[in-house]
DNA sequence: GAATTCTTGGTTTTT
DNA sequence: CCAAGAATTC
């Protein structure tokens, strides 16, 4: 398409992507200059005006595509966003290099800067797997009771920290204390210094460390606000402190900065996002312009009406108005039933009676509050075969075999990835257990080496039996092998032989298990997606980043997922399960968070019913079974929320008592355990209780243990040949020869060894 | 080093 | 109740 001068005067034919929008989304387009504040409801068509204000900039020539930043949180919003973009504008959408998630263009910008913050720029991006191992061996070597203060614990202080914007030296006192008895901070310090020795950084980092580059060198920070002459982003109400921090200094020089989000629909403040960042836009961006888009164009006027009626039970709204021209339609319907697995049959025969009213099982979703209740309905489907699709669990990169596979490419790909080279030395197993691994361990810290490198050095010792040596020799000879194909070899090609010859291949071509088959198809649906990308690192890069894979969806199915998965679709009809006080709200938001989780859940029901297009089902059960036991519940208090002339109710117990008693008889009596002091309560009731044990627990005794030989020491000077020397393993003995940092010695009971300088002590006569 | 029993705890989840 | 991890045993 031909592009207009860059002032021509706003003539809407010259336009096409403005002929379907409304005036607000309009104005939103066309205000691109200075700091705009855009409050789009639910089906307001957001991300329509996003788009198209993306292309007015392109299409206008007020950017070039790689001068305009624009964020986004989820994989696929950016996708989207990109294909949209594509529509309107056709290629130029291609040379989009900064629309992304915040991740995606924190780790490119640090590529380009790792040198600033002690990194290299091919550091490997850690998923939180490996971070709980890294954070267990520090808890471990800290001597720190894991049992006490879990790795999962520090992990969650440091993913905390790490979205407030806080590098360990912003650590007080009073933050440390948080975990282990005041030593958070100081492991912090040691977990940020690891990441660092074995170059690679967490998720926290991919925007911590950015931030801190912006911070500390002005050019860089100049070069990049100059660059982005305009930034935009989608979900601002889910931005938290380091994105806000990271936002506000790279839109400080021009200020034009477009910020699009829904204070209602902030369900993220657990992870650290901050609503508070869209109140306080205006006083940031002084002059800031905010436009409403309050029309919606998704829900009917029942729905809509349910969905506001709950939220305006929230405080500290900004506040809109939503409205429609859609025809009043169904009233919500709400429905009352006696326990879980009715629910679960309700549902089934409702999707049923749609699917013979001509809807597709596409058109439909169930929504929970807590994966837990999709179990439920899953048991259902399948037993009355009604083809279903659970969203979220266990994605294609989180598969061990896909792991196992990646961690070999890292080794590959990143000499010090000690993480990946951990994961791998025994898989399949090569009789490298805990023992010989300890070793490469010690040798690895003692002259600071990478474990693939303190490995191969290794081999020139007497420290490991001899099958253990042969066995790792391969394996060392193996990585050297595949590095240097790596250079010639295409990586897909790469990856194949790796997993041929590591015999990862076979080891499951030899198990019998059920799932070895599917195992063995994953990996070369692996080697296969390997291809599309342009080199090793471009790929790697794209599995920690984009952790999803394109669904190839093939039959209708009903989703089943989380409220929380769900934001941002919708649905022809929704199924809301589970609307019970304990449930949704949760019982955590009941007892602990007071009116702010209250408010969080309620926001969370909004968005739940707004995901309605046509007919909504809100469900409810008299009796749940929570951990084995089953509970007599109540309704959700947003139930009771709902303005009535909106919705319809229905119980499926208001038929008197024989039906009562008719239910009663089929299940187990759900009141048999109820109150009574044995067997083990709820959890949060558990949970209050154990706690004054925990407390009363003595402090575990922290001995001071000799420091394991030659730790922490590198290049020693204190030996000399004929020197003593004691050894773990081989006892005492005398130097023979010295060569370099490892000895050889005469040792009494062992004879004539060859070992490390770090494996000895020295021992004064 | 692998198989088995025991213990424990148990929202929401993206990147 | 049920899944994951630790502890214990073979």
């Amino acid at each position: 398409m031909t592009l207009p001068p860059p002032d021509a005067p706003v003539n809407l034919a010259d336009y096409p992507y403005l002929r379907t929008l409304n005036d607000a989304q309009r104005e939103a387009v066309l205000t691109t200059d200075g700091p705009v504040l855009v409050l789009a409801g639910a089906g307001t068509g957001k991300t329509a005006a996003l788009t198209a204000r993306l292309a007015h900039l392109l299409y206008t020539r007020k950017a070039w595509p790689s001068e305009i930043l624009s964020v986004t949180f989820t994989n696929k919003a950016a996708r989207e966003m990109r294909e949209r973009v594509g529509r309107l504008v056709g290629d130029a959408v291609e040379g989009m290099p900064w629309l992304g998630t915040f991740h995606a263009i924190g780790a490119k910008m640090l590529r380009r800067h790792a040198e600033l913050v002690g990194l290299q720029s091919n550091f490997s991006i850690l998923d939180t797997d490996d971070q709980l191992r890294l954070l267990k061996q520090l808890i471990v070597t800290a001597d720190i009771d894991e049992k006490r203060f879990p790795a999962r614990a520090l992990g969650g202080l440091i993913d905390e920290w790490k979205n407030k914007g806080l590098v360990p030296a912003d650590i007080d006192a009073g933050e440390s204390e948080r975990y282990a008895n005041g030593r958070g901070g100081e492991l912090y310090q040691l977990y940020q210094d690891r990441l660092r020795s074995v170059n690679a950084c967490d998720f926290g980092d991919l925007l911590l460390h950015v931030l801190t580059i912006l911070k500390t060198n002005r050019e860089v920070l100049e070069q990049y606000q100059q660059r982005f002459r305009y930034i935009m982003v989608d979900e601002y109400q889910d931005t938290n402190s380091v994105q806000y921090l990271w936002l506000r200094l790279l839109a400080q020089a021009r200020k034009n900065i477009a910020c699009v989000g829904d204070d209602d629909q902030s369900i993220y403040s657990w992870r650290g996002a901050q609503v508070e960042n869209i109140l306080r836009f205006e006083r940031d961006f002084p002059g800031a312009k905010v436009i409403r888009l309050e029309q919606n164009y998704r829900s009917t006027p029942h729905i809509l009406g349910a969905a506001s009626g709950v939220i305006a039970h929230n405080g500290g709204r900004l506040g809109k108005t939503l409205w429609t021209e859609l025809d009043v339609g169904e009233k919500v319907q709400v429905l009352g039933v006696w326990d879980g697995p009715e629910e679960a049959r309700r549902v089934g025969e409702e999707i049923e009676a749609a699917r013979r009213a001509g809807r597709s099982y596409d058109d439909i979703a169930i929504l929970v509050r807590a994966q837990h209740q999709t179990r439920e309905f899953e048991d259902r489907f399948i037993a009355i075969g009604l083809p279903y699709r659970i969203v979220g669990g266990f994605r294609f990169y989180e598969r061990a075999e896909i792991r196992d596979a990646l961690a070999y490419l890292r080794v590959v790909n990143q000499p010090s990835d000690d993480l990946a080279f951990e994961r791998i030395v025994n898989v399949p197993k090569r009789g490298l257990g805990d023992k010989a691994l300890a070793k490469i361990h010690q040798l690895a810290r003692a002259e600071g080496l990478p474990l693939t490198l303190a490995a191969a050095r290794i081999l020139d010792t007497d420290e490991l039996t001899p099958q253990a040596r042969r066995s790792l020799g391969n394996l060392i000879g193996d990585i050297a092998r595949w590095r240097d194909m790596a250079r010639d070899l295409p990586h897909a090609e790469l990856a194949r032989q790796m997993l041929d010859e590591s015999g990862y291949t076979a080891m499951y071509q030899n198990e019998k298990s059920a799932e070895s088959a599917g195992r063995l198809e994953n990996l070369s649906e692996l080697v296969r997606a390997m291809e599309d990308y342009e080199s090793l690192g471009a790929f790697l890069e794209h599995v920690s980043l984009v952790m999803d894979r394109d669904g190839d969806r093939r039959e209708p199915e009903v989703t089943i997922m989380t409220i929380h998965a769900a934001k941002g679709l919708e649905f022809d009809t929704v199924f809301l399960a589970g609307w019970e006080e304990g449930l949704f709200p949760s019982q955590r938001a009941i007892d602990e968070g007071g009116t702010r989780s209250l408010e969080e859940e309620r926001r969370l029901a909004y968005v739940a019913i707004t995901r309605a297009r046509r007919k909504a089902v809100i469900l409810h059960a008299a009796n749940r079974r929570i951990y084995g036991q089953w509970t007599s519940s109540l309704p959700s208090r947003f139930v009771g929320e709902l303005p009535a002339e909106h919705i319809e109710s229905e119980s499926s117990m208001t038929g008197g008592e024989s039906l009562w008693r008719a239910n009663w008889s089929e299940h187990a009596d759900p009141f048999a355990n109820v109150g009574r002091g044995t067997g083990r309560g709820p959890g949060w009731q558990r949970a209050a209780s154990t706690q004054a044990g925990q407390i009363a627990r003595p402090a575990r005794v922290v001995e001071s243990r000799a420091p394991s030989v030659g730790l922490g020491q590198k290049g020693r000077d204190d030996l000399s040949v004929g020197g003593r020397v004691f050894h773990q393993k081989f006892g005492y003995g005398a130097i023979a020869a010295i060569e370099g940092n490892k000895l050889e010695i005469d040792f009494e009971q062992a004879g004539r060894k060859r070992v490390m300088d770090s494996f000895v002590t020295k021992i004064e006569d």
